[in-house]
DNA sequence: TCCTTAATGCGATTTATTTGCAATAAATTA
DNA sequence: TAATTTATTGCAAATAAATCGCATTAAGGA
């Protein structure tokens, strides 16, 4: 199942990019300006973070944001990092915080979602 | 406001002592043997939460999950620690795993939601 | 240009949680 | 103990996020 390249997918990584920060989809196709349904925007979400572009955070709020990947030197495995979450701005942030934690091995981690919530730097 | 005591309050209680793990709405009403209405469970469940008896986890299923706090040392506040989901047994843990980070004072963190999913050391 | 099938739009559906409102029942008071 | 106040509950409907089926469209290789 080979991918093909379409206005829609480009247009959401651009909107992703230039915020920098993670969206819901809800606040994606507001700022994306061209009209887009819904179940699109999420079917392309879930397609880009199948394919290692996209992350995935699920708030405290139990909605899903993403986020583009941080590139980092590639025999470096990406490291999951905590997010922020302002209630007042509605946004949510990378931040560049590791999460550290050591757990039995007799446990299998296959994923790890960390969110701070609160008010942030700009809003505070 | 002041608070009343009620058999649906006890039944829920007893059941998340009883399993010790966090639960949602829907396996507390699964296990609590009598009929208890879903609302009537998610009111006591928040309130529960308001009087700082319960803590609230959304795991990246996007769902609520209740347990009871941690009763530590008076003087020494409750530390914010880490969830384990499990996908197969569908069961939620608080691990005995403090959540430790360092964040710039420009941020006001109200609130701390670290989940770690995969497959608990009882279904491995 | 044609053809295969990935991608899209639309509408309906599913699932979790909340809310309004009338009825019930704790717990306090007379 | 009976009366009173109002927190609590049940029920049904409302919200809201995310997904799904299916017919249609359009990448991109032949």
């Amino acid at each position: 199942m080979k991918r093909r390249n379409t206005p829609t997918k480009e247009a959401v990584l651009a909107v992703l990019e230039n915020t920098g920060k993670a969206m819901s989809q809800d606040s994606i196709e507001q700022k994306i300006g061209i009209d887009i349904n819904r179940a699109t925007i999420y079917r392309v979400l879930n397609r880009f973070c199948d394919d290692g572009v996209l992350h995935k955070v699920v708030a405290e709020d139990g909605k899903q944001y993403f986020a583009l990947c941080i590139k980092c030197d590639e025999n470096k495995k990406p490291m999951h990092h905590f997010h922020f979450r302002c209630t007042k701005c509605e946004t949510i942030e990378c931040l560049p915080i590791e999460v550290n934690f050591s757990l039995s091995d007799k446990y299998l981690v296959e994923n790890v979602n960390c969110v701070l919530t609160g008010v942030c730097k700009d809003c505070i």
